[in-house]
DNA sequence: CGCATTTGACCAGCGC
DNA sequence: GCGCTGGTCAAATGCG
């Protein structure tokens, strides 16, 4: 009995010390938003420096096109179980499908269009069709902005272990991670906007050009915005959480506190 | 019976 | 003008 109740204490020690880490990397995290941010505010600098030099100089300047972030599309990949052949996505959202195309021009898998029906007059569609190059990746494609809030009725995972996770990485679709390499981050836990997903493929063409301005376009208003990053912190601590208690042998309901984020 | 999904038809935009 | 393609509509169908 002593002994169980020691080895339960160590447990809850490990535990207590597993969530103290947990609290530098947030802190850690925090932080290293605030260099990307200051770094790309130094980057923002230079560039209006050179524009500057380069009016002065008297050549045309061609206007950086800024980079709408209510307008553009976003693409967002979810990881599917590779038999899983249903075009759902579980992304917090309750969706009404309209419609269906077959084959499109670019890609033989067939296109699945949604509309947002959690609220009538929300205006959000998303298509959603299989990657070329691996199937059992689906990739979102989101119009518009939610009006309303998500409910989190509705994103309670049946299981534990999310169906749909999403990448959060930028890698080439060609070169996809294994699974243990990949933040699989329940969306359930995330209140976030899908429009503030900025992981299109554009932006990882760009990222193969080198090219900065247009990656600091997508970045710089996410590490601005708490809406992003307060909730993707969130999920990773809980992510995080999950895999260590499961560890420990014990689960959420132990009554210990949560970070402080 | 009500709701969600499926699927063929229809429409608009675009290029030739 | 015509054909192709993507997006949407709406009737039919399935399911709980």
């Amino acid at each position: 009995m002593d002994q169980e109740v020691e080895t339960l204490e160590a447990k809850l020690q490990r535990v207590k010390e597993d969530n103290r880490t947990l609290r530098v990397m947030l802190e850690t995290l925090s932080s290293k938003c605030e260099k990307l941010q200051s770094h790309l505010q130094e980057i923002n600098n230079e560039e209006q420096q050179v524009g500057t030099k380069s009016d002065q100089s008297g050549s045309v300047l061609l206007a950086r096109p800024e980079f709408s972030m209510a307008q553009k599309p976003s693409q967002i990949f979810f990881k599917t179980h590779p038999k899983d052949n249903s075009l759902m996505v579980k992304d917090g959202y309750q969706w009404k499908k309209y419609g269906q195309k077959k084959v499109t021009k670019d890609n033989p898998s067939p296109r699945a269009y949604f509309k947002c029906s959690l609220a009538p007059s929300c205006p959000v569609k998303k298509r959603v069709q299989r990657s070329i190059q691996d199937k059992s990746i689906l990739v979102a494609t989101y119009e518009g902005k939610h009006n309303h809030g998500v409910f989190h009725d509705l994103l309670k995972p049946s299981s534990s272990i999310p169906e749909t996770s999403i990448m959060i990485n930028n890698l080439p679709m060609t070169n996809m991670p294994n699974d243990k390499d990949t933040v699989n981050i329940d969306l359930a836990l995330c209140n976030w906007d899908q429009t503030d997903i900025r992981l299109c493929d554009d932006v990882k063409q760009q990222n193969d050009r080198g090219s900065k301005s247009k990656i600091e376009g997508y970045v710089s208003p996410l590490v601005k915005d708490p809406d992003f990053i307060m909730p993707l912190a969130e999920a990773v601590v809980h992510s995080l959480k999950s895999q260590t208690y499961k560890q420990v042998g014990l689960n959420l309901n132990l009554g210990l506190p949560e970070p402080h984020l």
